[in-house]
Parts: C-alpha cells; sequence; structure tokens
DNA sequence: ACCTATTTGTTTTATGTCGTAGAACAGATC
DNA sequence: GATCTGTTCTACGACATAAAACAAATAGGT
C-alpha cells in the first residue's frame, strides 16, 4: 500500500495518545474500547513490532514495577517518522472524502 | 478486521465519487491520480469484486459503446449497506484521532 | 472490404504482506 | 505454587499487488 494501513494508524495514534504509559496491554485496552470489541493480542503485538521495525515507533524497556504481576513492560513511542506517516495519510483521507455527490442508491 | 480496509474506504469512495461512470478502469484512473501513484490493476478490480461479492457495491454490466475499444464495462454503484460502512468507519476515526496531546519526541 | 495493430477493458495467476486467534512462555506478587 | 500482568511464538486465512492473459471493439492502410 505503501500508505500506513487503517491497524496500523490505529496502532501509532494509540501510542500516541498513551504517551508514557504506550506499552502493549494498554494499547489493547485502549483501542478494544475504542472499537468496541476485543482485539486479540497477537492483532497488537504483531503490527506494533512491524511499526518499531519499520522505524514509526521507538521502543524502550522499562525496568519491572512493583506491582502484581509487574513484568517489565515494553514502551513505545511515536518517532517524527510516525507523525509524518499518520500525517500523509490523513491528508489522503480528507482529500478522498472531498466534494462527494449526495448518497442516492436507485435499486435497479 | 471487521471495518473496512483503506484499500476498500477508497474504493467505495471513488465508486460513490464517479456515479454513474464507476468502472473498472476509471476507478483506478481517478485513484492514481488521489494517490499521485500508478495502481496495478489487479489493486483495483480484485477488491472491487470482493466488495460487490459482499453487498458494499452492486454491480450493472453495460452495452458496448461505440468508442475503440469500446468493450462491454462493468459498472458499479454503492449500496446503502457499503454507505453504512463507510460511515462506521469514519465514526472510529474522528474518535481515534480526538484528544490527543501536542507531538513531542525526545531522542533518549 | 479485409486484415492486423492498437485501444479499452476485465479476468486470472502467483506471491508476499498483513491480520488474527490462541497457546506458550516469562517473571513478578500473594 | 496459584495467579496476575505482560510479551513472544505459531499457524493460518484474508488482503494487496504486479504482471500476464484474455476479450472485444475500432482505426487505417492497402
Amino acid at each position: 500500500m505503501d500508505y500506513l494501513t487503517r491497524t496500523e494508524e490505529w496502532l501509532l495514534l494509540a501510542v500516541w495518545k498513551l504517551q508514557d504509559e504506550a506499552y502493549g496491554l494498554a494499547v489493547r485496552r485502549h483501542l478494544s474500547d475504542l472499537l468496541g470489541r476485543e482485539m486479540s493480542v497477537g492483532a497488537v503485538y504483531i503490527p506494533l513490532e512491524r511499526l518499531a521495525r519499520k522505524g514509526y515507533l521507538a521502543t524502550t524497556e522499562s525496568a519491572p514495577t512493583a506491582e502484581r504481576g509487574g513484568r517489565r513492560k515494553k514502551f513505545y513511542r511515536l518517532t517524527p517518522k510516525g507523525a509524518a506517516a499518520l500525517q500523509a495519510v490523513q491528508e489522503i483521507q480528507r482529500a478522498a472524502w472531498a466534494s462527494l455527490p449526495p448518497f442516492r442508491f436507485d435499486p435497479a
């Protein structure tokens, strides 16, 4: 596609919004919430890693936290390249939705 | 995904905009134009057929026209179901982009 | 009139990437 | 050790794409 896919866009936006709390499961909760439907674990982690590999996200490992099950988290943050990709796709979106005629459907 | 993919969205919008002239190659030209990059033939026809199969588009065959290479065209038009799917995905988009903090990147 | 090159259009084929569910694994606290 | 939070791995279906094949029409020279 050369442009971000939709899930890629949503993941980048989730990371952006969550700021310092953007790790896998938090992103998953955020998006499940947004979409009104549970996302599978793989549907989040795999694309996140791909986005990191491509330079749209940067990662840092946290130290383990003092919480029940407090395993070390892998935090993501949006890179300038990621922000640029978001902007690019949003501009296309705007253009694609611009100046549509009114919707009519004539069964025929 | 359960939501339209991005190419599906763009294809539906192109069909919508082209109205009575929405056949494969016209859609391809329109989108290549919009995206500023040539789309392959398959990248248009295959998803279009899938969208028709799923009920987002309806099709009608034209009679051959009196033009050079005037082979019969296969016209698509957006169905109410297609319009509803577009609206659904657009609402999620709006929500996803809402209330983002300002973008900052601390290399670190 | 014919014949073949060209044009417009659609279908098919093959392949790589993406999306997804779910199980497995890891490491911490209770 | 049971349980909780978190990440990685595995396997498979769906989607995206390029390019070739196929189809059916006209154009134009002879």
